[in-house]
DNA sequence: ATTAGTTGCACAATCGATTGCTAATATCCT
DNA sequence: AGGATATTAGCAATCGATTGTGCAACTAAT
């Protein structure tokens, strides 16, 4: 069995609150001797010490992690705000407990569950938006909460977000500045705040330009490869197909691609895109993307930021960080007549 | 503050150990009276009971908590294996810490020692390579491990592999059949497991072919997209470069991608490219890859389930599983003579 | 020499849940 | 009727670490 503080006391002879009060760096304060704590240092070293993190957790109400809920740990988007959220956590001497949706509000909602029965000291989430009860709940009881990317109009919270209306906006209106009126929106899941946000913007720019908003041109749909691809494959199936389409999220887009490529189309040639959401590959695509970049690493720095703040002073008032995104113009807009 | 066994016990007029018996579905055994379940389980659904998993875990030394440790979450390579592998953790009613080491050997001896003092059940890990006494000190207190992608040949582990020296051969045959004899290579650091095996594969090929091994030709580096970049660049620099080039890693490979774009090159055109690992977006490349690819949900599958294994049932053998890759011919190698 | 303060540590309670043991009734069997 | 068995539940220890309180021994000051 692994050592425990007891051991550590019981042979060098002093009683086991010494030894913690050593071993975690209180000895000056309770004059414990020079000679005394270098025979427990010794010893805990001798014997491999490991401090026991769920006790001292158990004792403090303190378990230095926290949750990270988000809807696909396999999406570049998520994935590159998680890695920085870990690093940050790390630097911060806090480690997390991952779950991925996949978009489940079931799962969401169990795993809020267990996170909280594991006692995590704060959470950061990105909801489902299904329901939103059990987050309603977490923040009736002052739990430490961020979210990240969706948040609820009707529930304040701590948010780290960007300004998806005014992106749609401005990628419609750039479509329309290069000479496109039939404008397709392979949207996502339009109860989630992103998409809302993002349709809003995207009608708001037809009207303002008097261009009249077509629904058999707007294709929801769940955020996956086979939802974005089969969305656009019926879009571009029907004789008076848009010449341009907006993506919202990495896998929609790629389904999209596959949707276009196989109808034997090119990009920018036949339809131009825009896509919602950077990713590595974006540049080098079989036509270099145009696209809304995320500053995805600020979006987890922020999200972990907010929440130590939130989890280390009780009672902050909801703060919701709004980040801007970057219009990436690459090749996938064709200007026409 | 939230409710515990106690305060239920109180309320209802029984002892803790009575709520505990029956809130853990132990009532049948210790035959408590249906009346007494019944009113238990209605005042902790009134008081909103949540069991602390923290006492728990202490009491029952069992954390239903598993640690994964990969070298780069925001890495579809890794973040797809992750994926799997907390959704199988989640079917099991585990959850999961993520660490995510940035292939620095002290993040990751830092993280096994965080994740241990946090008495984890168990540990999936993808290992830097550059030490390995700290888990060698796992494996000898019989701790229940996993590594993923990379085993270490002088410690018998489970594990959970792809024959990297075959496909690597396979790559390069391939490339010497469609008439390429100076190929190139994009390695990866050659300490670790993976790496070594496929330099071994390329250079057997090549040795079998009675092709030279030019060591100019070969350029190992970091995982990240940088690194790949100017290795390619290097090598596409020199007067003989090769036709042909091999890419270990995704990054690895969009960063070689960028560097044969740079120089005006086109794929398979100016070069022939084969990378291993494939990405969704790889078929929708400026030319779709031919690459190696990883069944990666069934690593993860695999990885849990062995360790799962070794959780439950003490002194399992070191298992290895070797899964097969798929070899997927696109677009990226050339024919010449 | 008495008081006051300092040094150096031990004692014991505590966090929440689990479990082996004990014990009081109730029921059954011969 | 009396012992055996079943039913129902309480008691108390335990997991490992932390911390408020107490207290002896020593030092310094008056």
């Amino acid at each position: 069995m692994r050592a425990t503080i007891k051991d550590i006391a019981r042979r060098v002879g002093v009683h086991p609150s010494t030894v913690s009060r050593v071993l975690t760096g209180k000895a000056e304060i309770y004059h414990i001797r020079k000679e005394t704590i270098n025979k427990i240092e010794k010893m805990a070293k001798e014997l491999n010490y490991r401090p026991n993190e769920i006790a001292r957790g158990f004792r403090l109400k303190k378990t230095q992690t926290i949750g990270l809920i988000v809807p696909d740990i396999s999406n570049p988007f998520f994935s590159r705000i998680s890695k920085s959220i870990e690093q940050e956590a790390y630097r911060h001497n806090y480690s997390v407990i991952l779950c991925s949706t996949d978009e489940d509000q079931k799962r969401e909602i169990d795993s809020v569950q267990m996170l909280i029965n594991k006692r995590i000291d704060g959470l950061i989430l990105v909801p489902v938006q299904d329901e939103m009860s059990h987050i309603r709940e977490l923040k009736e009881e002052n739990f430490p909460l961020v979210l990240v990317d969706r948040v609820f109009e009707d529930l304040e919270t701590h948010g780290v977000i960007t300004d998806n209306l005014k992106d749609a906006y401005k990628a419609t209106q750039f479509l329309i500045d290069n000479g496109h009126r039939n404008i397709g929106f392979i949207s996502g899941r339009p109860n989630i705040y992103t998409i809302k946000n993002r349709l809003l913007g995207y009608e708001r720019c037809l009207e303002d330009n008097n261009i009249p908003v077509r629904p058999r041109w707007i294709s929801p749909g769940g955020f996956v490869l086979d939802s974005g691809y089969r969305g656009t494959r019926e879009i571009l199936d029907r004789k008076d197909h848009p010449t341009a389409l907006l993506t919202s999220g990495n896998l929609i887009t790629i389904g999209a691609i596959r949707a276009i490529l196989e109808k034997g189309m090119k990009i920018p040639d036949d339809i131009s895109i825009i896509a919602f959401a950077d990713m590595h590959t974006s540049p080098y695509l079989i036509s270099p993307l145009t696209v809304i970049a995320h500053p995805l690493e600020s979006i987890g720095k922020e999200a972990f930021r907010l929440l130590i703040m939130a989890i280390e002073v009780a009672k902050t008032p909801a703060t919701v960080v709004r980040l801007t995104t970057d219009f990436v113009k690459r090749n996938s807009v064709r200007r026409i007549e």
